[in-house]
DNA sequence: CGGGAGCGACCGACTGGTCAGTCGGTTTTT
DNA sequence: AAAAACCGACTGACCAGTCGGTCGCTCCCG
């Protein structure tokens, strides 16, 4: 039946996740996965094509559980720019729960062939459309002034994902604790009433 | 003598410089890098115990390269913020001069493999530490809000970082023009005067 | 109602291509 | 002549992907 089928599928793309956010892409082995699985590396073959693929879906479905937790979060706010904190927020906190998916999403996808950055690419353009519809709106509610959104929602994105990065690396304080200084970087300088003077 | 021996190096390095730039680290093979050498592989190993140390060897020259042009016009500067920003200016104009350049330095030491990741983390840590300076700096001089200028400078960094992949995928226009936009995101939010309604 | 045919899911030993790194030997420099 | 620099054919490990085969399930036919 094709619920069984999709169950394993499943059950491999939990462990690929596992081995992928421990080893990165070319340490990890397809062996690995299918030890992982309690299925064999033909069991695997049998439900992806390739190596690559299977890794792409995982990074697929990473994706698309943090976009819809950040949407949801984000609806339910009022204010474009309190869509787009919410936004803020709601990643920095998503990631700072999963460490190692954290490492995943942002740096594993990185560079391991061209393939793969343009699948970066394509991931990071999700996320930039949001934080640009945000801004967009907060425009155009004259919340903030009429910047180049896309570049503004590009430079958002690299600011988060870099603060997620210091904090895999550095081990410090989980990424939520630097959403003020986030608020004041970010926000702050487009906001069209001045901001007081932050702590 | 030594002085052949360091050109004989620095010619590897080149090379390796070129052809990691245009194929990241795990597509380049050791045999293109000598040949684009006019060297044996025997040769490179003999300069280099290792693909790893070679990739590494060219990253440390091209950061270093990048920081000492950054350091040269921040120091043209008066102001720390004016510092800041004139580091701000040099980093995306660099970059944007050297497309594959930047490809290696942004992207390409990103993930693979553990080693790789303490890297990039490393490198970017010069850059962060360098923005850090200035904005320490023009917190004392009462110029910006006293924000966690750690945190803060990572996000500059990030932003950059991202600014610059963008181009480098969507072939848009080039980083420096985005200078406009980043100013307003990164530096506006956290001067004490509030800035003018931007264009 | 049993047996066998068909099939989807899964197995795991094996292959084939790839490359980093080696090493005995040669050339060039001092 | 000694040492330093360089050569390049070769090896050995690695691993993605393959393929002939198994297993259990369902469904049909006698």
């Amino acid at each position: 039946m094709a619920l069984q089928k999709d169950k394993t599928r499943d059950r491999i793309l939990g462990a690929a996740e596992n081995i992928f956010a421990d080893k990165g892409y070319h340490e990890a082995l397809v062996d690995e996965i299918a030890a992982e699985t309690a299925l064999s590396k033909g069991g695997i073959y049998f439900h992806f094509p390739s190596k690559e693929d299977l890794f792409f879906a995982v990074l697929d479905r990473l994706a698309a559980r943090l976009v819809a937790k950040v949407e949801k979060s984000a609806a339910a706010e009022a204010s474009p720019l309190a869509r787009a904190e919410a936004s803020l927020v709601a990643v920095l906190s998503a990631l700072g729960r999963k460490r190692r998916l954290a490492r995943l999403l942002v740096v594993q996808g990185y560079s391991i062939g061209n393939p793969f950055e343009q699948k970066r690419v394509e991931i990071f353009g999700q996320f930039s459309e949001l934080i640009k519809g945000h801004l967009d709106a907060a425009v155009a509610a004259g919340e903030i002034r009429p910047v180049d959104t896309a570049t503004a929602a590009h430079a958002w994105l690299g600011a988060i994902n870099e603060v997620v990065i210091r904090w895999l690396y550095d081990g410090g304080r989980p990424p939520v604790e630097s959403l003020d200084t986030l608020r004041a970087v970010l926000i702050d300088g487009l906001r069209i009433e001045p901001a007081g003077t932050g702590a």
